[in-house]
DNA sequence: TATCGACATGACCATTTGGTCAACTCCGTT
DNA sequence: AACGGAGTTGACCAAATGGTCATGTCGATA
C-alpha cells in the first residue's frame, strides 16, 4: 500500500468510501442516535467489526460525514462584494444551493437530522464561520437596498428563504414523492424548480434578472467550483 | 372518574397530555428510532412502566403524536375556489402555516423527523388527502394564471415553496438561532418573517398584495381557525 | 522461508432497548 | 368493612446496542 497511492484506490480508501456512503445514508434516515453501527455495516455491506475497524467509533464517523458536507457547503461559497450584479449574485446562489441538494441529498438531509436535533455537534460552526457568513452576505444585501438595487427586505430573512426552499427538496423527498405521484426527482424537476425559484425571489425582492441567455459564464464557474 | 369528566382532567388526560407533551420533544429530537422510552418517561417526570401504561407502546405513542400534528395541519385549511383573491388566499396560507410553525414547532419537526425517515408512517396521507388537497389548490393556481391574476408560475412548487419556507423556522430553530445570535424566535421575529414571506412570494407571483390595512376581517378568521 | 503490518471477523462484554408482570396503593361503591 | 377497578411501579426478560479483543488471513519485504 506504501508503494501506490496510484489511480486504483488502496484497500483502506476503497472500504472507507463504501462505509461513508452507507453510513451517510443511515445517519440521514434515523440521526445520530437511531442509526446503528449494526445496520450501517449490513448497508455497506460488511461485519460491523470491520466497520469499527476502519472509522474507529459511531461518533467519529458522524463527525466525519458532517465535516465532508460542510467542506462541501464551503466549498460552494463564494465571497461577493457590493460592486456585484445583484441579480447575478442571487441567482448563483440559488442555482448553487439547489445544486448542492441535488448532488448530495443524503448529506442534505443528515445536515438537517444534525440540526433538528439542536446541532450539539455543529455549534461552533454555526456560531462562528457561518454566522460571519451570513453576516458579510447581509451588509452587502443592504448596501445594494440603499442603493436602490433592490428592495429593504431583511437580508437575513431572504438567505434563510433561499437556503430552505432548496433545502426542502432533499429533506422533503419524500413528500415531495408522495404528493406529485413520482418516485424520484429527476434533473428535469430539478431544473424547473431552480427556474422556479428564481423567477419568484429576484422578482420579490426586486431585483432585475441578470441577462439569461443561455448557460453563462456565471454559471460554468459555478458548475466548476462545485465539482469536488 | 365516572363522576366527573368537568372542568379538571381525571387522571388519565393529565398524565397523556404530559407524556404527549414529552414524546414531542423526544421524538422531535432523535426521531423515531432515537427516541427511548425512558428518555420520554424521563421528560414526563414518570417511571417507564406508567408511561407505557398509559401508551400501550412507543409505536402507538408515535402514531398519536403524528395524528395529533396532521389534525392540527388539516384544521388549519380552508376551501378555496377560483372565485376567491390571489392576494388573499396566498398571503392566508402563508400566515396560516407560519402560525402553525410558531404554535407548534416541535409537532413541526416531529413531522420532518418522520418524513426524513422516509414517511413510513405517513404514506397514506401524503400519497391521499395530502395530494388530493395540494392538486386542488395548484389547480385554481393555474386558472388564476390563465386569468392573468398571477404569473404563470407552477403552482406545486409555488406551495412547496411556502411549506419549506414557513416550516424552515421549525426545524432549523437551531440553526437560526446560531447564525442571528440569539437564544429564541419571539412574537417579533414571526411577525417580521411572516411579513417578509408575504411581500417576496407575492410580488414574486405577480399577486398584486390584498388590502392591508390593519387586522382584516380574512386574518381574524385565520386566527379563530387556528385556536384549536 | 520467516517476519511484519494491514486487513478481517467471530466471540464476547456491559449497557440499554421495548415490553411484561405481579404486587401494590388509592378511592368510590356496596 | 369488603370489594373492584384505575393508577403506580420495581423487578424482570430477551434482544439489540457500541465497542473490545484475540485470532486469524494475506501479500510484500527481508
Amino acid at each position: 500500500m506504501t508503494s501506490m497511492n496510484s489511480p486504483e484506490l488502496g484497500t483502506r480508501a476503497r472500504n472507507e468510501n463504501v462505509i461513508l456512503e452507507a453510513a451517510e445514508h443511515v445517519f440521514a434516515c434515523h440521526g445520530y442516535r437511531g442509526a446503528s453501527v449494526q445496520a450501517i455495516a449490513e448497508a455497506a455491506g460488511l461485519p460491523k467489526s470491520n466497520v469499527l475497524y476502519y472509522v474507529g467509533s459511531k461518533r467519529k464517523l458522524y463527525v466525519a460525514l458532517l465535516e465532508r458536507m460542510m467542506s462541501r457547503w464551503n466549498a460552494m461559497l463564494d465571497d461577493i462584494s457590493e460592486d456585484d450584479d445583484p441579480g447575478e449574485v442571487l441567482e448563483g446562489f440559488i442555482r448553487s444551493k439547489m445544486r448542492l441538494t441535488q448532488r448530495h441529498p443524503q448529506g442534505s438531509r443528515l445536515f438537517a437530522a444534525e440540526v433538528l436535533q439542536g446541532a450539539p455537534f455543529l455549534q461552533e460552526y454555526l456560531h462562528g464561520e457561518l454566522r460571519e457568513w451570513v453576516r458579510a452576505r447581509a451588509r452587502v444585501f443592504e448596501h445594494w437596498a440603499d442603493k436602490g438595487l433592490m428592495d429593504p427586505v431583511d437580508p437575513v430573512w431572504l438567505i434563510f428563504l433561499i437556503w430552505s426552499a432548496t433545502q426542502h427538496y432533499a429533506d422533503f423527498e419524500a413528500q415531495i414523492l408522495g404528493i406529485t405521484d413520482k418516485t424520484a426527482l429527476g434533473e428535469s424537476e430539478y431544473r424547473s424548480v431552480t427556474e422556479f425559484l428564481c423567477h419568484v425571489i429576484l422578482k420579490g425582492c426586486g431585483v432585475r434578472s441578470a441577462a439569461r441567455v443561455g448557460p453563462s459564464r456565471d454559471r460554468q464557474a459555478i458548475q466548476s467550483k462545485e465539482t469536488i
